[in-house]
DNA sequence: TGCCTTCTAGGGAGTTTCCCGACCGCCCTT
DNA sequence: AAGGGCGGTCGGGAAACTCCCTAGAAGGCA
């Protein structure tokens, strides 16, 4: 069986690499956009067996238009491509009942074996994804659905400072708190946010916006 | 004639996107690469006709990437693959030797003609980016040129390392020297930007355009 | 050739991180 | 009211890292 795929991110040539790919495994790319927009356009008119997003788009980003074909097409499967793996990604993502989460750095394989999966009517998420997941799923999903961001108060504020270039007893005089403390915060901040440096501390800090660059 | 290429990008599925559409025009690529220190190493052992380096690359991005594979293979045309089309990048590129420049939005015809022009001897450029060079050359090379920090090709490498998360044992690793010397330039690299701290470099880094956030 | 910059590297003191455990207060459920 | 979960607060000690000083080798440039 052929399943009729449609192909949506910005770049051109990487789309019609991935093109090329799913071809020669005999699948058929009845579609390409450009744009979150333009994708849900094209999945509502071919109505396809799955459509592969990926998240950063134009006009709109593929968990918005993810969420739009999850509606406008309840048969169209969809697999979100990505470079990011982080947790708000991905949280998002499950919400707006996406099935299948593959990061470009994973091989075509990947996302072969989540387009196979899904059509199967099950889900697949790459490897890495999937351990975000289980995370997730035990420190308890409700906490995470419900204020999009799973970083206590404090722990933003830990977080903030550690981006500015603070050390563990600048923030300690900063929050008024014994630097230990201040330690376990930062700790803390790295176990949840799957990092284990301070650059990777402070590229999630800039990429949620706590910080400029 | 069948050119030899070597391919680098981070993102394995769309590393083996572009290589399944070179390989239906009858390119042969001869390599892959995940990072830019791993493209040199495969271009210094194959000596392809042609290096196809995405610029942001972890380890070493694709700019450093190209001046090494510059040195280490006169006979190899670099084209540049990238979603940036910002002046500073196309300097550096220029100042580097890399012969064509091609920005992922275009069409993967934009690649062929690129990968042709330079084998011919020719200098290729995207539509856009061409644009842009013509808007430097205009307002004179001298004064954009002079515009950046002064780092040295080692800091730069260094930096990189450093906002990706790497202490100064991975980075001695990375490019085989001692710990003390990847410190020294760590340290150097602070003076000379005036920052006191790893966060500071990453935001640099990240301003710089050496890492995304 | 001689100077300057860059890259290389080690020693050692000082600082920070990391992993362990512990206590307390709040809220929610039972 | 009692118990449990969670967030916040600390301490110790070993390991890792940073910072400052010194210094030689390679390469470009006048």
């Amino acid at each position: 069986m052929k399943e009729r795929v449609l192909l949506a991110d910005d770049h051109v040539v990487v789309r019609q690499g991935l093109r090329a790919l799913l071809e020669l495994r005999g699948l058929q790319v009845v579609g390409e956009a450009s744009d979150g927009k333009a994708a849900v356009e094209l999945a509502r008119q071919l109505q396809p067996d799955v459509a592969v997003l990926d998240i950063v788009m134009p006009v709109l980003n593929g968990i918005e238009a993810a969420h739009q074909i999850g509606k406008l097409c309840p048969s169209t499967r969809v697999i979100l491509l990505t470079v990011h793996q982080e947790e708000q990604y991905v949280l998002a993502a499950i919400r707006d009942g996406v099935r299948g989460y593959v990061v470009k750095t994973q091989a075509a394989d990947d996302l072969f074996r989540a387009i196979h999966d899904v059509c199967q009517g099950r889900i697949y998420a790459s490897p890495h994804v999937a351990q975000t997941v289980m995370g997730i799923v035990q420190r308890g999903v409700q906490a995470s659905s419900g204020g999009g961001d799973t970083l206590t108060r404090r722990e933003r504020e830990v977080l903030q400072l550690v981006a500015e270039g603070k050390g563990a007893k600048q923030i300690a005089g900063s929050l008024k708190i014994s630097a230990k403390t201040a330690e376990f915060h930062r700790s803390r901040l790295m176990a949840k946010l799957g990092v284990h440096d301070t650059a990777g501390l402070v590229r999630y800090a800039i990429r949620r916006g706590f910080i400029e660059a």
